[in-house]
DNA sequence: TGCGCAAACTTGACACTGACAAGATATGCT
DNA sequence: AGCATATCTTGTCAGTGTCAAGTTTGCGCA
């Protein structure tokens, strides 16, 4: 087999780019290495991606459309739905890592913007439920509920912090430390 | 004035990678755009930090000291200590952002280990007051708080999501959020 | 069937980067 | 005054992202 016509080189190249990012960190792919892993030519990735910041777009709007799958069905018990997010930030450490640095990724990319945007809504929708709309603080549990299911992914992926054994069992019960207002 | 014995390098370095940091992302970090921004020659910041890696280090290490400095004084309000944490991450986005890329540091490097574990013992300290020490979930207060906070200064300094106008009244209502064991 | 065209990929080049080695210069201590 | 040392420079190397131009392949259509 010839190394034209691939057949699968995007996806091929964006799972690469996951195990790097998830390995060392997101500033560590390069479009030679994924190349080379690939057996194509250093500028294979070029045509696909367009740029380093396209591919690595790409990877971010999987991630968001992944994540946003996997907490979809939990619109009723919002604790559920924080433990599967951390669980899955735990598993994708590379989609997790690229999906939180807009500065490496095209902000102008409409698939990344409503990938992005529908996670979110799933979040506030859950939220809104937990919430008394007549509360005047009432905006502020989606923000509460998604920084502290976010920020604990992050503590428990970049390794800065002492980790428990356990890390779903923390999950669940960092996630009932949040209060609704009601 | 020669360029040589500039005097005070390393601090304008650190001072310029702060700035890149911010304005742009950690690993935009260049040590040769950092020379050319101090006047002197491409490999000066060599001489003084060794390695990319070594100037990060030292950034995340100036990060941990004042931030560990800025939150230490609030051992009895853990409300306000979380809001001033938050406060500390939006006014130094630069020195936020470089702290928690652990892929980016020297994770050997003692000062750095040292830095972050006064920052993190000065968190846990104030929350085990305010938990119940017979609570069988007592250690999941640290985990709990330092999520909320970092997770919501991640959030907002990467502008992933729509941003609040007042983003330290943001912070006020988030932190009330929490739930202590008790 | 065969032709032509578009998509997929390669080759080659350029400016940029981090890192290293070796040399030049200034400062401070004795 | 003189010397050791810290500071900084110059030169070089491999690796990177990006662009331009060429080559190969597969697919639709006559």
């Amino acid at each position: 087999m010839t190394t034209y016509h691939h057949g699968d080189l995007p996806r091929q190249l964006l799972d690469s780019a996951a195990e790097m990012a998830a390995s060392q960190s997101p500033e560590s792919i390069s479009l030679r290495e994924l190349a080379r892993r690939a057996g194509v030519s250093h500028s294979a990735p070029v045509h696909h991606f367009g740029t380093r910041q396209g591919l690595l777009t790409a990877l971010a709007i999987q991630g968001f459309e992944a994540l946003g799958a996997a907490i979809e069905n939990y619109h009723d018990d919002i604790y559920a739905m924080g433990v599967t997010y951390v669980q899955w930030a735990l598993a994708h450490p590379g989609h997790y890592a690229v999906m939180w640095e807009p500065r490496l990724l095209d902000e102008d990319d409409d698939s990344l913007r409503s990938a992005r945007a529908a996670a979110w809504t799933a979040l506030t929708a859950a939220v809104a439920r937990h919430e008394d709309p007549d509360s005047p603080a009432e905006g502020a549990g989606a923000y509460a509920a998604f920084a502290l299911v976010h920020g604990l992914a992050g503590i428990l992926l970049s390794g800065a912090v002492p980790a428990p054994a356990d890390s779903v069992a923390l999950a669940r019960e960092v996630t009932q430390r949040l209060r609704f207002a009601r």
